[in-house]
DNA sequence: CCAGACGTTGTT
DNA sequence: GTCTGG
DNA sequence: CCAGACGTTGTT
DNA sequence: GTCTGG
């Protein structure tokens, strides 16, 4: 699954390359980027154009009466993702890729829950496969844009620690995903877990569990269960 | 017809 | 909003 | 994902 | 144990 990831490439290093306008102020690095935050997320519009924009974390579709459920929707199985009433219109309208430098799982040990860090190993830039959606509050009319990250079965690297991950998109893919008009058929193939190849991992501190602890030190590889 | 759900994870 | 259950 | 809260009353 | 907040 994906709970927790890094987001710490600057805007311009995601807008070069993913060809997006920045839209988002004050984007500094993220080590700790934890649901119910406001991440920076890529959009496309029906003209082609992209833009990279703040949405939080945790999906409030549209019909939600208040915002509780947000907190556990922050991910979408894609094996159901076009069926499930939560998910089906912006897996159909409103698609968008989530820029991460890496995530978080959790391996339990029997002193606790150990923390893995995953990332590229060619250093590049990850486009987790996002769904997004525009919330109204029939409260007082607050509008939030919010997102959310779609899963699949762990590739067998990652088996051991956790049986999903977040969809990564192949580099080549991520037309076909944003573009709002890509056939059906053609979404769900994309939707499998990444090459073994990669990806690569360490065991981190045990401190990202907090998500008040942020910093670039997160991310450093410690001697397990340390 | 209206009322109520609508999701993921992990664990048992 | 849309589907399921009653 | 993990961390932290989890309740009511009345009174100040 | 289960829900909410981040």
């Amino acid at each position: 699954m994906c709970g927790r990831y890094a987001q710490y490439s600057s805007a311009d290093a995601i807008a070069d390359l993913f060809g997006a306008a920045i839209e988002i102020e004050g984007l500094g690095p993220r080590y700790n980027a934890a649901p119910m935050q406001w991440l920076p997320v890529i959009r496309q519009r029906p003209n082609g154009e992209r833009v990279l924009h703040a949405l939080r974390w945790g999906l409030l579709p549209s019909w939600a009466r208040d915002e509780t459920i947000a907190a556990r929707l922050i991910n979408a199985r894609a094996e159901t993702v076009a069926e499930k009433p939560a998910f089906r219109a912006a897996y159909r309208a409103r698609r968008c890729v989530v820029p991460a430098d890496g995530f978080y799982e959790w391996a339990k040990r029997p002193d606790g829950k150990q923390p893995y860090f995953i990332h590229s190993t060619d250093e590049t830039i990850l486009a987790f496969a996002g769904l997004w959606e525009r919330w109204t509050s029939p409260a007082d009319g607050e509008v939030i844009d919010s997102f959310t990250i779609v899963t699949t079965e762990a590739n067998p690297a990652i088996q051991p620690l956790h049986d999903r991950m977040p969809v990564i998109l192949a580099p080549d893919v991520v037309d076909v995903w944003l573009d709002r008009t890509s056939d059906p058929a053609r979404l769900s193939a994309l939707l499998m877990p990444s090459p073994e190849e990669r990806l690569a991992m360490h065991p981190v501190s045990r401190a990202v569990g907090n998500v008040r602890n942020e910093g670039r030190e997160l991310i450093a590889r410690v001697t397990d269960a340390e």
